[in-house]
RNA sequence: GGAAGUAUUGAGCAAUUGGUUGGCUCGCCUGACUGUAAAUCAGGUCUUUUUGAAGCUUGUAGGUUCGAGUCCUACUACUUCCA
C-alpha cells in the first residue's frame, strides 16, 4: 500500500493524493459512501459501480460480527467476495458504536460489553478480537478499536477515554502485526484521534497517532453534535501536527459544507451515512442547496431532479415523478434519491480534486459553500 | 313494501353505570438526520388569532336530565336481511 502526496494547495492546506491498494488505486480527496452490512443502502453493486464509482466503501466490524458472521466471511473468502465489490473497503472497528449504542454496552479498560442490538446476546469487543475480526473480514484499511466520546463531554472524561483509546491502540498494533491477512493482499490499520473538543487533548493525541508510524491517520469524536466551527477548529489543531506524508481520514463527515472545509484544512478521506440515508428519508444535496422532494411545492414541478445530471437519474426523473414515488412510499424513489445523492458526493469530492490540482480551490470552494447552503 | 342496524374532526376506529370527546392509527403538512439499532424520528393537522388565547363541535330538529356522543321522538342518509 502506498499514498503519494501530488500537491499541496498553496492557497489552504488542501490536497491532492494517490493511495495504492491492492484492490485499485483511492484518488484524495476522496468520499467513502457506507455500506454497514455489506450493502451501500439502496444501490445495487452494479450501479455503484457505473453510476457512482467511488473508488472505496465502508463496511462495518460491530454490524458484520452480529450478520452474517465472521465465519461465514471467511468461508466466502472474506468481505469483497462475499458482496461482489473488487475496489477497496475500509472497515470501521465499532467504535461508533461504543457511542451510538451507548445504553447497551459497559465499557473497560479490558474492552466493550455489548449488547446486540438483534437479539440481546452479550459480546465482548477488545483491541485484540476487533483485529482478528477485521482480518476476517479483510477490508484493505482497517480501524482501530477505540472509544468515540459524546458531545458535550466533560474534560476528564475526555482526558480518560483519550488515554484508553491511545492504550488500546498500542494493543491493536500489537495484534495486529501477530496476525497475519487472510486472503493474500495487504490490509492497513488507521488509528484515531480522539480528544472530544479539547485542543490540548487533541494535540496530545495527534501526536500519539503520529508517533504510532502507521499508513495513515484518522481523526475521530467529531460530528458528533457539536457545531460545524468546532469541528473545524479540531481538524485544525490536529491536522498540524499529523505528519503531511500520511493519508488523513476524517471520520462520519458530514455535509457537502463540512467536506469542502475540512478538505480546505488538509483532510484527505471522508464518510458519512448523509448522502444515503437522507436520500432514503426524501433529502436531496444538489450544487444549489437541499431539495425536502416530500415537499408539497413539488408537487406539479417536472423539471430534472437535478439539472446537472451528474448521474443519469438526475435527468431522467422529474421533481413531481420523485416526490410522488416517495408519497407512494415506492422503493425506487429511495433507490433514485440514493443514486442521485452519492453521485453529488463523489462529483463534489473529485471536482474539489481538479480545482486543488489546478490551484484554484479556494475560489471554487468558497464559491460552493456559498451557493449550496441554501434550502431550495 | 317490511324488518334490523349505523351516523364522532380527510379516512378508519376509540370514548367508564349518561360525568371535561376532540384520544388513537392512517393520510396530509413541516422539520430533523454527520465513523447507520434510521425506507427512521419529531412536531403540526375543527375554526379564529401574531403569540398567548378564545370559540364551535358527535347526520338534522326536538325532548328527558344538574349534566347527552351515550337515553327518548321525528326526520334524513347509508348498510344488511326479507319480500
Amino acid at each position: 500500500m502506498q499514498f503519494d502526496l501530488l500537491t499541496t494547495d498553496p492557497a489552504s492546506k488542501a490536497r491532492a493524493g494517490k493511495l495504492t491498494t491492492d484492490h485499485g488505486v483511492i484518488e484524495t480527496p476522496i468520499f467513502m459512501p457506507v455500506g454497514t452490512v455489506a450493502s451501500v443502502k439502496g444501490v445495487h453493486q452494479r450501479e455503484l459501480r457505473e453510476d457512482i464509482d467511488p473508488d472505496i466503501i465502508l463496511g462495518n466490524t460491530y454490524h458484520l460480527y452480529l450478520r452474517p458472521g465472521t465465519e461465514i466471511l471467511q468461508k466466502a473468502g472474506g468481505l469483497h467476495k462475499f458482496m461482489s465489490w473488487d475496489r477497496p473497503i475500509l472497515t470501521d472497528s465499532g467504535g461508533f458504536q461504543v457511542y451510538s449504542l451507548s445504553n447497551r454496552r459497559k465499557i473497560k479498560e479490558e474492552g466493550v460489553k455489548f449488547k446486540s442490538h438483534v437479539d440481546g446476546s452479550m459480546h465482548l469487543f477488545t483491541p485484540e478480537n476487533v483485529m482478528e475480526i477485521q482480518r476476517k473480514i479483510g477490508a484493505d484499511i482497517i480501524m482501530a478499536f477505540d472509544e468515540c466520546t459524546p458531545y458535550p463531554c466533560d474534560y476528564r472524561y475526555a482526558k480518560r477515554s483519550m488515554h484508553m483509546t491511545h492504550r488500546w491502540l498500542d494493543r491493536c498494533i500489537t495484534h495486529f502485526e501477530k496476525t497475519p491477512a487472510l486472503y493474500g493482499y495487504e490490509q492497513a490499520l488507521f488509528p484515531i484521534i480522539q480528544g472530544s473538543t479539547y485542543k490540548d487533548l487533541r494535540t496530545q493525541s495527534a501526536e500519539y497517532i503520529a508517533n504510532s508510524n502507521a499508513f495513515g491517520n484518522a481523526i475521530g469524536g467529531l460530528s458528533v453534535g457539536e457545531p460545524a466551527e468546532e469541528m473545524y477548529a479540531m481538524t485544525e489543531v490536529v491536522t498540524a501536527v499529523l505528519p503531511e506524508e500520511k493519508p488523513r481520514y476524517l471520520m462520519g463527515v458530514g455535509t457537502p459544507i463540512n467536506i469542502l472545509e475540512n478538505i480546505a484544512l488538509g483532510i484527505d478521506m471522508f464518510d458519512c451515512v448523509m448522502p444515503t440515508r437522507n436520500a432514503r428519508n426524501g433529502m436531496l444535496f444538489t450544487a444549489h442547496g437541499t431539495i425536502n422532494i416530500k415537499n408539497l411545492k413539488w408537487e406539479d414541478d417536472f423539471s430534472p431532479i437535478d439539472e446537472m445530471g451528474i448521474t443519469w437519474v438526475d435527468t431522467e426523473y422529474s421533481k413531481a415523478y420523485l416526490r410522488h414515488l416517495f408519497k407512494c412510499h415506492e422503493l425506487l424513489g429511495m433507490q433514485i434519491a440514493t443514486i442521485h445523492n452519492l453521485g453529488f458526493y463523489m462529483w463534489l469530492v473529485r471536482e474539489a480534486r481538479k480545482q486543488i490540482l489546478a490551484g484554484t480551490f479556494v475560489t471554487w470552494k468558497e464559491m460552493m459553500v456559498k451557493q449550496m447552503d441554501k434550502r431550495l
